[in-house]
DNA sequence: ATTGAAATTTAGCTATGGCTAAAAAAAAGT
DNA sequence: ACTTTTTTTTAGCCATAGCTAAATTTCAAT
C-alpha cells in the first residue's frame, strides 16, 4: 500500500478510459495519454515509466500501455470518488451540472475512503451518477452495459435512454427541456437521409427531431 | 490573483495560529513555524523566503515573521475552509470529532468558493464550530473574543462555556458526559490548593469536580 | 527496400518542497 | 568581554512532475 500521488491517480483514471473507449482503436498509446492528460508526449512517457514501475500498468515501449489489475483497481478507485462526488455536488449540495466536474476532479484526490462511504450512504448506494455514468463497487468492480448510440438506431426500434455523455451544460439543459432524460422511452420515426436529424416519438406521446450530434451522446438500451 | 500552492496554505495557516496563540511569547520565529509544521528549520526557512517573496508576510532575519494583510487574508480563508468543512463533516456526514480534523486538513486546499458558500449555507451560516472555534467570514475577519480559561477564575464567579481546546475525542465526550458544553453556565465553588482540582456549580444544579489539566482547555466568559 | 513522416523515448532543463551538513548570527553563561 | 550554545540561514542534495530539443523507432508511401 504505497502512497500514490495525485497526478498519478490522474493518469490511471485516464488510461482506464481510453482502454474503455477505444476498445476499436485497440491499444493505448502515449500519444493518445498525453493529448487526455494535456501535457507533452515526453511527460506522458516519464509518468508511464514510473507507473510501470510500481507494476500499475504494462508499458511496451513504442507500442502502448495496459493496466494491470492492481492499476485497474486504482483508476476505478478514484472513479468512484468522482462520480459519487459529482452525484453527492449536484444532488445534495445544489451544484450545477456544469460545475460538478471540475470540483469532483480537485477533491477526489483529498477525500478518505469514510468520505466516500459517507456520501455513498447520504446518496443511498447509487449504481449510476446523475446521467447513467455506472459507478464502480467499492471492491473495484464495474458494470458497463453495452448501450448503443441512439444515432445508431434502425426506424421502428425502440429503446429507453440510459446514459448521456456530455459535459456541456447547453446539451443537458436542452435535453431536458425536450423530455429527454434517463429511462425516457423512444421509438425511432424516421432518419432523414445524408446525415439529417432523427425524428423521435418520446413515450409514446411526442414526436422530436433530435439532430445526430446529439443522438450520438445519447446511449439506449433497446427493448 | 497568483496560484498559491497546498504547502503554502498550511504555513500561512501555522503562522496566522502561532501569532494569535503566542502572543506572550511575541515574535513567531523560525523555529515555531518548523516545529508547528513538523520539518525541519531550514524546509522553514525556505519557505518563509518564498512567502516574503510574494509578500504574504514580512521577514526580518533571524528575528521571526509576521504575516501580511494579504497573509493573513489567505491564512484565514484556509480557516474558514477548515473550519467549515469540519462542522460539515460532523454535522451533515455524521462524522466523530476525532476524525474531522485530518479529513479537514486535506479537503481544505481542494475545495473551491462556490463549495464553500454551499456548505456555509447547509450549515446556516454558522459563526462558531462545534466546538466554540470562530469562523472566519467570506471577507476575511475574525471575531475572537479574550475568554478566561475555566482554570483561572476565582471562587464565586459565575460564567458560561463559550470554546473548548481539543482534537482528543475522549476529553470531548468526557465534557460532554459530565454536562459541559458551549453555553453551559457554570460558578466556581472552591479551588483545592496546590492545584488540585476545581468544585464547579454547573447550571445551577449538578456539582462537579474538574482537574486543572481539564479546566485549562476550557475558556468561559464571565458574566 | 528505402525514404520520409509521425510517434516515442531520451537527455537535460525548470520549479516546488522536502532533507542534511556547514556556516553565520544571536543569545546565554562565565 | 569572551566563549559556548542555540538558532537561523546558506549550500547543496533528493524526488516529483512538468517542459523542450534531439535521438530513435515505427509506420506509411513510393
Amino acid at each position: 500500500m504505497e502512497m500514490i500521488s495525485a497526478a498519478a491517480e490522474d493518469y490511471l483514471k485516464a488510461i482506464y478510459k481510453l482502454q474503455k473507449g477505444c476498445e476499436s482503436v485497440g491499444r493505448v498509446t502515449t500519444s493518445l495519454v498525453a493529448k487526455r492528460m494535456e501535457v507533452s508526449a515526453a511527460s506522458a512517457t516519464n509518468m508511464i515509466k514510473k507507473l510501470a514501475d510500481r507494476s500499475l500498468l504494462k508499458h511496451t515501449p513504442y507500442r502502448g500501455v495496459e493496466l494491470t489489475r492492481e492499476g485497474e483497481r486504482l483508476a476505478l478507485e478514484t472513479l468512484r470518488h468522482h462520480r459519487l462526488l459529482e452525484l453527492y455536488l449536484s444532488r445534495e449540495l445544489g451544484f450545477a451540472w456544469d460545475r460538478v466536474h471540475a470540483e469532483a476532479e480537485r477533491m477526489e484526490h483529498a477525500i478518505s475512503e469514510e468520505f466516500e462511504e459517507r456520501i455513498d450512504r447520504a446518496l443511498g448506494h447509487p449504481t449510476v451518477g446523475a446521467h447513467g455514468e455506472p459507478i464502480p463497487t467499492r471492491e473495484g468492480e464495474i458494470h458497463e452495459p453495452s448501450y448503443l448510440r441512439l444515432s445508431e438506431l434502425e426506424t421502428g426500434q425502440q429503446a429507453v435512454i440510459r446514459r448521456v455523455i456530455d459535459r456541456s451544460a447547453e446539451m443537458l439543459r436542452y435535453l431536458e427541456q425536450i423530455g429527454l432524460q434517463l429511462g425516457t422511452r423512444i421509438e425511432i420515426g424516421t432518419r432523414a437521409p445524408f446525415n439529417g436529424p432523427l425524428l423521435l416519438e418520446i413515450e409514446a406521446r411526442k414526436e422530436q427531431s433530435l439532430g445526430l450530434e446529439v443522438a450520438d451522446h445519447i446511449f439506449v438500451e433497446p427493448v
